[in-house]
DNA sequence: CATGCGACCGTAAACGTTTCCGGTACTCGC
DNA sequence: GCGAGTACCGGAAACGTTTACGGTCGCATG
């Protein structure tokens, strides 16, 4: 079902159809709505490489999806909500969302000039972002709109959502406070990672505000995935002062902590209080229930699709200092009990 | 940088250009290398539409994800793994892997039909398969490649891969036998999707081979996620003849299911034999550990990748009827006492 | 030497769409 | 009645690539 087969079915030129479904000046209301009936009844579709060929545009905003960062900082579960949202935020402006992998041993940057050249999207999402990240640059020098899930350290400002660490490393410290702990250990993101930083910059000044002295030796930076979790929780109880409570910023972190602390004869929430990232299947399955964050990934998506559609639409020219936002987690209080007492905190 | 642009630099044709990067015949082996060495140096990538637009060919497989079904079916981080498996093994033969969304609302088959006539991939993989699932007679009669990862009901043959439901049914019954249980509760998928009657024959014949006798009011039909696994292990719980073992078919009914155990006072391992499917983020946080089964899913992605690509090259004509493989899926023994006894079957 | 053949390369036509540019017919204001 | 303006439409070029086709040249074969 060509343009042209539906044009002359309709005894139009193929430019009139065109610009009859594309909601273009220069064309009588009622041939419009011939047009836009007879290719719903024929069921015409529009080749989309024909127009990407001559327009420029795909219709289609890219998500890039670096699985050894991606799984590392958040969790599949994270992905698919949050994707859920970035498509329904889209399909308003008539865009559609397209997931890439990188290719095994590809770094990001040499992902994106192949898929940039090849004019795979219009627009890009960029997640787990490095501290000192190139693809950030690439894009902005070939003006090429992008909003980041994620924050980095850039000459010229770029459009970004990121989770506020900063509040929930706040929160979670002067919930700790609160119950009367002194010795709050912490696990890190690896260094890299844009948010390691931040997490430890907050976490010194929430140990000022509350009066407690600070401990190199209670920071462990690495991964945070579900193995890290268990090895940085097993290394800071074989401290000689080891912490009262944990904070572990990471998804699948807990999950390795609470077997390490077990192992070593130590129940969670009893013997120690831990407080995790995020609420997520892997950490709902604790037991006691886990102390941690909440986030509504489905909202986070839409902003995320706004967010890019008016880069979109301001070309590259667009001003993106004021598409710079923190994205607000809300506490949930779970079964540990040396963190219960802080709830009236939040009621 | 165009391809015009590469050739008139070379002193050479476009055509001739074309052939050399294509790897097609008709061109001198030196001019090729030249032209190859020139491409790279300038950094020409081949613009994707009109290459799509001549050829036909767009040198992607589409995923089709469709989250409700997807989410419910196979549990979180289970795509991340598979897709990194189908990205590599689709990479050897040239070809892209993009995920896409079905949008909101939008039911699996006006979505395939969109993108199909769209010319967004070549060949499409769909998960989440449904014992009568019109997206595949769909596919057959417009002689689009595909590859399903699970079964369907079908008029003609199709390729697809699906997990060894019928092994780990066997299997678990089996385990649970060897110890001793006679009475074994099962909590099955939906009857939509395609496993649920596969689970239940199963279920019933294995029994049948330990000689066990079979009870209807041990099966619970429904959802298999976590609130579902909660709510049917409190059921089969509350029977006048409760069963002394539970195999839960879904990746994280078991979370919900130790809990609605221990809320009546019964310690799972201790006062009841648990089972379940896949040894995810979810259930790995258990205590006791879980016993369920163990898969590679970069290697089923692998497999699907090849899959794909096989029927890609007989273009629709292609024998499919050696495209249908059951995958393995390995037994880990968990920390239930009642099961540990039957840990000399598997070694 | 004529013929045929293979290797190599250039030419040009498609692929399906958007969009600029003209052209017609009609309306309106004077 | 005439010019200007407007509404609507058709023609055609362009987007970047692949590929069928023809043409030239060199070489071997008879």
């Amino acid at each position: 079902m060509d343009i042209r087969a539906l044009a002359s079915h309709l005894g139009l030129s193929i430019g009139t159809v065109s610009r009859a479904l594309n909601d273009r000046k220069d064309v009588n209301a009622q041939t419009r709505q011939r047009v836009i009936e007879a290719a719903s009844t024929l069921g015409y579709t529009p080749n989309q490489s024909g127009r990407t060929l001559r327009s420029g545009r795909t219709g289609t905003v890219g998500f890039m999806l670096t699985l050894e960062h991606d799984s590392a900082v958040y969790g599949e579960p994270f992905f698919m909500a949050l994707w859920e949202g970035v498509q329904t935020g889209l399909t308003e402006q008539g865009l559609d969302l397209v997931i890439l992998l990188a290719r095994k041993g590809e770094d990001g940057l040499t992902f994106l000039r192949r898929h940039v050249s090849r004019g795979t999207a219009d627009a890009w999402l960029l997640s787990a972002t490095q501290v000192h990240d190139e693809r950030i640059a690439f894009l902005q020098d070939r003006n090429i709109p992008f909003v980041a899930l994620g924050r980095s350290e850039t000459e010229r400002p770029f459009a970004w959502i990121d989770l506020d660490f900063e509040a929930v490393v706040a929160d979670a410290i002067a919930l700790f406070a609160a119950a009367g702990h002194r010795r709050i250990g912490l696990v890190a993101p690896p260094a890299t990672i844009n948010n390691s930083q931040i997490v430890i910059d907050c976490y010194k000044a929430a140990l000022d505000a509350a009066g407690i002295a600070y401990d190199s030796a209670l920071i462990h930076n690495g991964e945070t995935d579900e193995n890290d979790g268990e090895s940085a929780a097993r290394e800071l109880m074989m401290l000689p002062d080891r912490p009262s409570a944990l904070l572990l910023m990471g998804e699948t972190a807990p999950v390795g902590a609470y077997r390490a602390l077990r192992a070593l004869g130590l129940e969670p929430g009893q013997d120690i209080a831990v407080i995790g990232l995020r609420d997520n299947p892997a950490c709902r399955g604790l037991v006691p229930q886990l102390t941690c964050f909440t986030l509504d990934l489905e909202a986070l998506g839409l902003a995320l699709a706004g967010a890019v559609a008016e880069t979109l639409a301001g070309h590259g020219t667009a001003q993106v200092s004021h598409l710079q936002r923190r994205w607000p987690m809300a506490p949930r209080i779970g079964g540990s009990h040396d963190v219960q007492k802080a709830v009236a905190r939040f009621a």
